[in-house]
DNA sequence: AATCGCGCCTGACGGC
DNA sequence: TGCCGTCAGGCGCGAT
């Protein structure tokens, strides 16, 4: 399930191999994603050159001259660069063809991700304007979420998944740097202290950089633009191992819904 | 204004 | 074995 570590990786993946890069066509096998996909996708992006692939919040940003294609991955995009005449496979909705033979191809069972062409620079386009901070920008600190915090009444694990507070923090990393903060994920949000909150905006830097260093966090779903799965599930300490020993204290890891997603977390480490 | 909860979608999995 | 219900969850949107 791609959150910012596993759209990074993707990034990183496919830069090399799409950029200066030029679209020849696409084939839209499948348009309704997220936002239905234009049939003529092809027409509209024939002779734009991608000079840069860019990260915003859990959007990747194809960067070109008339605009940028924004990408959103959902939960179990995808994407892969093969040769244009390799034979589509099962949820392989939409290729970008290149001129040189090859092309990006965009596979996603769920249908929650989305591919928009922007026609000028998308930096105020809708769904970036709202966007929080990156979770590495230094502004991003302590007294930030501190003052963001103030007043809000939500617990505090829907807060920092809010993407207008800070981007990229989805559920599983959400949960596994509160249980490095020792934060209560139930704990209101407007009622912790500024020292607490530096000790997570630290973990969640700290947890989303361990996980793009191991390529992110294969689940059950996400793959990397050459198909291999990421192995920093391995190093979750909370999520998925219900009942399972906190790796501080021992105690046996809960289980909770918290605002209908699954939380986890050490009841006797987490206050 | 802040918060809640639904719907989108497919596949894995558990129970019977 | 096979069917069916449940769960997974990012995100937008409508309701409260």
């Amino acid at each position: 399930m791609p959150e910012l570590p596993e759209v990074e990786t993707t990034r990183r993946g496919i830069e090399p191999l799409v950029k200066g890069r030029t679209i020849v066509d696409a084939v839209v096998r499948v348009s309704r994603l997220r936002w239905p996909v234009s049939q003529r996708l092809g027409e509209i992006l024939a002779g734009q050159t991608i000079l840069a692939v860019e990260r915003r919040a859990k959007y990747l940003l194809l960067r070109c001259r008339g605009g940028v294609l924004l990408l959103h991955l959902g939960m179990t995009g995808h994407l892969r660069v093969v040769p244009s005449a390799t034979p589509a496979q099962k949820h392989d909705h939409i290729d970008l063809q290149f001129t040189d033979g090859s092309c990006l191809r965009f596979n996603d069972s769920r249908r929650f991700g989305a591919l928009l062409w922007v026609p000028a620079d998308a930096d105020d386009h809708p769904l970036l304007a709202e966007l929080g901070p990156e979770p590495f920008a230094t502004a991003m600190d302590g007294s930030y979420l501190f003052q963001r915090s103030r007043g809000r009444k939500v617990a505090v694990k829907p807060f920092v998944m809010d993407q207008r507070v800070v981007v990229g923090v989805g559920n599983i990393y959400a949960s596994e740097a509160l249980f490095r903060a020792g934060i209560h994920p139930a704990r209101e949000a407007g009622r912790i202290s500024l020292k607490r909150y530096e000790r997570l905006a630290a973990a969640i830097r700290d947890v989303l950089g361990e996980a793009i260093e191991a390529g992110g966090t294969t689940i059950r779903d996400f793959q990397g633009h050459d198909g291999k799965p990421g192995y920093f599930s391995l190093q979750l300490k909370v999520y998925g191992r219900e009942g399972g020993p906190c790796p501080a204290c021992g105690e046996p890891v809960r289980h909770a819904r918290l605002g209908q997603r699954s939380t986890y977390f050490c009841p006797r480490c987490q206050r």
